[in-house]
DNA sequence: GGACGCTACTGCGCATTGCGCGGTACCTTC
DNA sequence: GAAGGTACCGCGCAATGCGCAGTAGCGTCC
C-alpha cells in the first residue's frame, strides 16, 4: 500500500543507479523508475532528488533543447556520484539482509508455539 | 551511514516481527532490534512505534510490575497486527526485489557502454 | 485558431516518521 | 545518598516523498 515511506533514503540510490546506466532528464528518469518497478514514485520526488543530488555533487547537468517539446535538463553521474552509488548499494544490501533476517523469524501466522512466553497477562495494575 | 532514512516505514514491520515472536516491552524490543542488526535504532523511535501500532490496533498492552526496576509495559501482537505483519512482509519483499533489480543494473563502475547515448524515448509520434 | 493534451520543469506547503534530548521514576550497590 | 542501569514519556526538529498549481513549448483535433 504505502510504498511511499519505503522510498525514504532509497530514492537517492535508485536515481543514481538509473542515471549511472545512462544519462537522463527528469521526466525520463521518472518513467524509467516506474518501469523498473517503482510505479508509485511521484514526479516531484524525482525532480527534487535530482536537484539534491546535483547540489551534492553527485550529478552534473546540461540542458538540451528538444525539437518536440520543452527543453530537457539532462543529468549525468559524476565520479563522486558513482562512489556514492557504490556505498549506498552496499548499505542497502546490508540493510536488506538484516531485514530479511528479522522478518524470517515470524512467518506471519506460523509461529513455533514452543517458545511462547507465558505472557503473564497479569491484570492491569 | 545514515541508515536512519532506510528505517522509514520499516520500523513498523520490524517491531511487529519482533513482538510476534514473543511479547516484549519497549526497552526489551529496542535491545532485540539492535541485536538483530538494527544497531542504530533510537529508543524514542521504538517507543513511538509501539504506541502507534497500539493505537492502530495491531498491538495489545499490559503492564507488569517488575521486581527489580520500573514497571514494564508489555506489548503483544493482535490478529490484526499479525495480518498487518503478513502484508507488510510481502510489501517489503516485493520492494526489496524491485530495488535489487534496479541496483543490479549498475555494478557501480561496470557499465555496458554499448547502450550509451540514446534515450530515444519512443515518443508517441 | 482556440481548446486540449502531452512533454518538461519548478516551487510551495503538508504529512510521516525517526531521533536527540531532557525529564521522571524505580531499584541495587558502594 | 550518589551513581548507574532499567524503563517510559513528551517535545520539537530534520529529512524526505508527494500533491498540486503554475509555466511553457509543441502538436492535434474540431
Amino acid at each position: 500500500m504505502d510504498t511511499t515511506q519505503l522510498l525514504k533514503g532509497v530514492l537517492d540510490v535508485a536515481v543514481l543507479a538509473v542515471v549511472a546506466q545512462e544519462d537522463g532528464y527528469g521526466y525520463d528518469v521518472v518513467r524509467r523508475l516506474r518501469a523498473a518497478g517503482l510505479e508509485d514514485v511521484g514526479d516531484a520526488s524525482v525532480y527534487g532528488t535530482l536537484r539534491r543530488l546535483y547540489a551534492g555533487g553527485s550529478l552534473t547537468s546540461y540542458v538540451v533543447p528538444s525539437d518536440e517539446g520543452p527543453h530537457r535538463k539532462y543529468y549525468g553521474i559524476t565520479p563522486l556520484g558513482r562512489q556514492e552509488l557504490g556505498e549506498q548499494r552496499q548499505t542497502w544490501a546490508a540493510f536488506a539482509d538484516t531485514m530479511s533476517g528479522l522478518l524470517a523469524g515470524s512467518t506471519g501466522n506460523t509461529v513455533p508455539l514452543e517458545r511462547r512466553r507465558r505472557t503473564g497477562s497479569e491484570g492491569t495494575r
